[in-house]
DNA sequence: CACCAGGAATGTA
DNA sequence: TACATTCATGGT
């Protein structure tokens, strides 16, 4: 399994090069563009990014210091924007009360990604891609895409979040860099070649089953 | 017109 | 524990 899952991601790098993930300028947009791109388009969420940018709202201070129906006017592209907005209220009201980004760092990630798990608004794939996109530590992040590869592939039966991302985890050596382009790959490889829901013509890792 | 997008919370059985 | 429903905009 180490050498299929290796073998999997050299074969996507070669394809699709790096994709330089996240696409964002601060460490606090990675967190607003985490809470924004949850079920939705990340062509939308670069116009409700834009849109905070413009308004100098892109920051998790001012965000916590701002009317949140303001907020909501602001992120509408993005679509769910009166959830979304009461979420990127938690998320940068805790951000502030814990002391910003710098301290929150120094935490150790299991005792982080709880206290992420714990806010209203994020799951285990946002609070996942903030810890590996924003503070940078080595967690796999699993979305719809990794679970349709893994399905595919048969890499296991299994089908819950915490099961696939052990099958990475526990076959991969624990390096961000790697999880940080792995994942992203995966996403490039379900937009060039999975559009549709059910199938995927001319996947180009079917070669590897 | 239907279906989906870089999910999560809530309710039901 | 395992599904079903809801949230909402914009692209295809």
């Amino acid at each position: 399994m180490k050498e299929k899952l290796l073998e999997m991601f050299n074969r996507l790098y070669a394809i699709f090069g790096p994709q330089h993930w996240w696409p964002a300028e601060t460490e606090d947009e990675v967190v607003v563009g985490a809470v924004l791109t949850q079920n939705t388009a990340w062509k939308n969420v670069e116009r409700a990014l834009s849109n905070l940018r413009n308004n100098d709202l892109l920051n998790l201070k001012k965000l916590s210091e701002t009317d949140i129906e303001i907020i909501k006017d602001l992120i509408k592209p993005a679509g769910f924007f009166n959830q979304k907005a009461i979420y990127l209220k938690n998320i940068s009201d805790f951000f502030c009360e814990s002391g910003g980004f710098v301290k929150l760092s120094d935490i150790n990630t299991e005792t982080l990604r709880q206290k992420l798990l714990n806010l209203k608004g994020v799951g285990k794939e946002t609070a996942d891609s903030i810890l590996l996109y924003a503070f940078k530590k080595p967690i796999f992040v699993v979305d719809a895409y990794t679970k349709r590869l893994v399905e595919r592939h048969n890499l296991c039966n299994c089908s819950n979040y915490d099961e696939i991302q052990k099958l990475f985890m526990e076959n991969l050596p624990l390096d961000e860099k790697l999880f940080n382009e792995y994942h992203a790959l995966i996403v490039k490889l379900a937009k060039e070649f999975c559009k549709k829901k059910p199938v995927c013509k001319n996947c180009p890792l079917e070669v590897l089953l």
